[in-house]
DNA sequence: CTGATCAGTTAGCAA
DNA sequence: TTGCTAACTGATCAG
């Protein structure tokens, strides 16, 4: 936006026409650029209807040479961007990874333990109450206190 | 490289100055900028040393049009690339949430059936066996057969 | 010298 | 008219 009030651009011309006539007071770029559609109506009082011309287009270009500045920032900013969410996905990814491989040991672990208990309660149960009825592949299922439970009967089907 | 061989580089010149003289062969682009350096000497013979100097500034000119569209296409490419593996981060995010969602649930669901068989089993180890004290509170089921079920909770938590 | 890139210019599109 | 952007150009830098 005002980039172009900074430094680089003053004095540049590079083939800019400089033969401003006499009553001229010869408009810096930056001011001419600046200047309002108003204001640069005033200055153009008096003068050749083809140094009018040429004033504006000088002012196109300059117009032009800021948008294509903005242009330029505006794609390394783009970029730029891109390359933050990027890495901020990464980031979330390799969290995600993480949390992912714990929760798996977590289950394994517990998975173990639950089978080791399972195994003991199956020991426990098998022999004083019935032991030649309960098939070794069984599973034991208990609900506590079912009078109330909502609707889902406490079995599951098997396979 | 060779970008600037294909096509729509053809019957441009813009501004090309086209005063070939009289005993130029009137080089086009292409060719001016398909010649090796070796092949291009060969067509200065013969030419003024001005003229030798405005060919060799054509072909520098030619070849810097080339690179300008290396320069914008590998530019777009990289843009590019940045979004394609922006979506694929985002994408394993997804997978990675999703499979993190469910393995929570999953561990949450057998850390209540491992509390409940828990429960049952101080329950049973608790007093001798008699099978009247374990009903009050509760429900045995048995299933026979499900040693291996993969994901099927043969546990129902109380509430 | 060759190739790449930057800043400025121009043409042309869109609001 | 204004702003933006693609393509072109010259300047300049690195290898």
């Amino acid at each position: 936006m005002q980039g172009m009030t900074t430094n680089f651009k003053a004095g540049k011309a590079l083939k800019v026409k400089k033969e401003v006539g006499e009553n001229a007071p010869a408009l810096s770029d930056d001011e001419l650029v600046a200047m309002s559609v108003r204001e640069l109506n005033q200055h153009l009082r008096g003068l050749t209807k083809e140094d009018v011309v040429r004033l504006k287009q000088r002012r196109r270009t300059l117009k032009n040479r800021g948008y294509a500045a903005s242009c330029r920032i505006k794609r390394v900013t783009q970029k730029e961007e891109l390359e933050r969410q990027k890495t901020e996905l990464q980031q979330e990814v390799d969290k995600l990874a993480r949390e992912n491989a714990s929760m798996r040991l977590e289950l394994d672990a517990l998975r173990a333990k639950y089978e080791a208990l399972q195994c003991f309660a199956r020991t426990v149960t098998r022999g004083p109450l019935s032991p030649g009825k309960v098939a070794t592949t069984s599973v034991i299922t208990i609900v506590k206190s079912a009078n109330h439970s909502p609707s889902s009967a406490p079995f599951s089907a098997p396979s």
